[in-house]
DNA sequence: ACTTAAATTGACTGATCAGTCAGTTAATTT
DNA sequence: AAATTAACTGACTGATCAGTCAATTTAAGT
């Protein structure tokens, strides 16, 4: 059975994921994360083989998360404006759900292990490929895919930064208000 | 005389902000950051009482530079829409001609050495109050300001990010049409 | 039951770091 | 020019860190 490991691996996780949205890559040392975990330092360094391969790993499970949860109640037969809708909806309410989720990405974001620049959204293609459509279709406006990627992630990622590191509170009719002006800047 | 004194303040400044840009706070040793500077390792604890002072003092400089750019070319007696749109034009412009001010602004917006959440937005008062009254006059959408901010700055910081991060070029008239969606947004 | 391998432990190491300080040089005052 | 203060130096320190490893425990296979 090598459910025992698995386990230990994912509380290696959680605790690396509760430390670094707390104290960040260097404030989290490694042996508070074991400690965090309940196994003892070394035990970190068999599962992973360095605290680099520690982050991105946590990262690839995050990501695989978010994208899961994006798709949740988007059938294909929706028309593209209510797709992208539910979408972004979907996302803001991920990160309101999972603000340390989101401090680890943003953080992973910026930090230099990240070199393809790779974020939450360059992860999920749904969202690319329904924008191009959206776009072909001259549903949204006649913009470069970055312009439209910014204004339709942007202030989702406001409004999460605002949450997580402040705790303001954001209600369903703030997300929806913000998510309905996102569509005003996309469409034509 | 004081400038030789002030001259190195400003080169270990110049310096830190060069570094924390490129490896962040942690990556950054103060011994490296005096090195750079031009300066003995003690020099940097004379001139600041420890790492932490020396980031606020960036941050305060940073924060004073983005609030004396963003006003530019924006004459108190132009129409709202018009003054708002200037003003997010100047400050997208700054980021871009200024990458390592925003890396380093964002980096300190996100850190535990940042208590009150402030990040360039809260730091300066002229968009608050410039939303406040377009949001009376029934210029733009009657919903909460965390909202109207996050509409009218994610799409900023997200284009600026995609900069600072990944060198994408990105012209005059991707600000432009962003800054138009913007407040596509924002309008009522 | 015995053997082999996998998983775990925690003391240890070399490197790095922020910050100190006794001593030196440069500037200012008297 | 003598005395006083300000600015600066760089070797040093104690703390902390990521990662190692020999020893031990647990699990699996035969």
């Amino acid at each position: 059975m090598s459910t025992k490991k698995e386990q230990k691996r994912q509380a290696l996780l959680q605790a690396a994921l509760d430390l670094f949205a707390e104290n960040g890559f260097n404030g989290a040392s490694t042996a508070l994360i074991a400690k965090r975990a309940g196994v003892a330092s070394g035990t970190l360094f068999f599962h992973f083989k360095n605290k680099e391969e520690l982050i991105h790993s946590l990262f690839n499970e995050v990501r695989e998360n978010i994208d899961f949860e994006v798709l949740k109640d988007v059938p294909a037969d929706l028309p593209i404006r209510e797709r992208l809708s539910r979408m972004l909806s979907n996302l803001l309410r991920y990160f309101l759900a999972h603000p340390a989720e989101f401090k680890f990405a943003e953080q992973y974001h910026f930090s230099p292990l990240n070199q393809q620049g790779q974020g939450f959204r360059e992860g999920n293609r749904a969202f690319h490929g329904l924008l191009l459509q959206a776009r072909e279709q001259q549903i949204i406006k006649d913009i470069p895919c970055l312009c439209l990627e910014a204004i339709a992630f942007g202030p989702i990622s406001s409004l999460a930064k605002e949450y997580a590191n402040r705790g303001t509170p954001i209600d369903d009719e703030m997300v929806r208000v913000t998510i309905a002006a996102c569509w005003d800047g996309l469409k034509r």
